[in-house]
DNA sequence: CAGCGTTCCTGGGCGC
DNA sequence: TGCGCCCAGGAACGCT
């Protein structure tokens, strides 16, 4: 699935593929790929054809190109694209055959490599927006994630500790903090030694601040053996799937013994997805 | 208004 | 062999 570290993979390998390059066209299959996009795909498609790519940036799980000015252009705009749980960007040949479940495909001018959207699950999509101070507005409500020059630890902590919500809910609500899903949340709860349901108002700071630390760095190491095992044509990641092997402590862990204290990690369900703990070094908080 | 449950999607895997 | 159910999960949305 893709989270902080496997978007960023993506990032790298779009401004390597293409920066500077103008679009020619975009073909949209369907509807879907484009559901965020209100004015519909053919506006979409209408939009892009003959822009220039200037950049590829990304914020917590969101990526976007940023576009030269159309010429009657009013803002400085972005392609935003969201992998959703199963999207890969593939840079192909034009003349490559279509891999199941593309729902867009962007052709160059230069008639070299394009750019290939594909997503079993769907959640993905392609959206237009304009930037202000170089973020879309559609991403504006997106917290910065740890990464990011302008992350402000202290402040994340502060908002953290206001809340009245059980930690993994907090650690995956993009409005907090971005980039963090299941995975790297369950990592990082483990690593800090806290149940995900306990309250956040209820951990000290302190607490909060190596929790947010751990989620940073387990997110870094993926991002260290991620970036280093995927082909240049494969642009996407199909997650990280020589670091979940080795290195993942807790997610999809169930039965296994914690590397800690040996005990058998457990499964359970919240909000309506699973988690994965030690039963030993993070205790279920009393009453719940 | 913050918090929380629900919903959108598809196909791989597995039990019977 | 084949059917049907479970599961993966980010983010928007609507209800309390």
């Amino acid at each position: 699935m893709p989270e902080l570290p496997e978007v960023e993979v993506v990032r790298r390998g779009l401004a390597d593929h293409v920066t500077g390059r103008t679009i020619s066209t975009v073909v949209l299959h369907g509807h879907r790929v484009a559901r965020r996009h209100a004015p519909g795909p053919q506006d979409l498609s209408d939009r892009l054809a003959g822009r220039t790519v200037t950049g590829a940036h990304r914020r917590g799980k969101y990526l976007w190109l940023s576009l030269a000015d159309a010429p009657d252009a009013v803002a400085d705009e972005a392609l935003i694209v969201h992998l959703g749980m199963s999207g890969q960007l593939l840079v192909t040949d034009p003349a490559d055959a279509e891999a199941r479940h593309t729902h867009a495909r962007v052709s160059f001018t230069d008639g070299g490599r394009e750019l290939r959207f594909v997503d079993q699950r769907t959640f993905g999509g392609f959206a237009l927006a304009d930037l202000v101070d170089g973020v879309p507005t559609s991403v504006a409500h997106i917290a910065r994630d740890p990464f990011d020059p302008g992350y402000d630890r202290d402040a994340v902590v502060r908002d953290i500790k206001a809340r009245r919500s059980g930690i993994k809910r907090v650690l995956l609500n993009q409005t907090v903090v971005s980039g963090i899903g299941n995975i790297y949340a369950d990592e990082a709860l483990w690593r800090a030694q806290v149940h995900g349901e306990r309250l956040a108002s209820a951990l000290t700071k302190p607490t909060i601040g190596r929790l947010l630390d751990h989620a940073r760095d387990v997110m870094a190491e993926a991002l260290g053996q991620g970036g280093t095992s995927f082909d240049a044509l494969y642009v996407n990641v199909n997650g990280a799937s020589g670091y979940f092997d080795r290195s993942l402590a807790a997610y999809g862990q169930e039965g296994r013994p914690c590397p800690r204290c040996g005990s058998t990690m457990r499964r359970e369900q919240f909000m309506n997805r699973s988690s994965t703990s030690c039963p030993r070094c993070q205790v279920r908080p009393r009453g719940l």
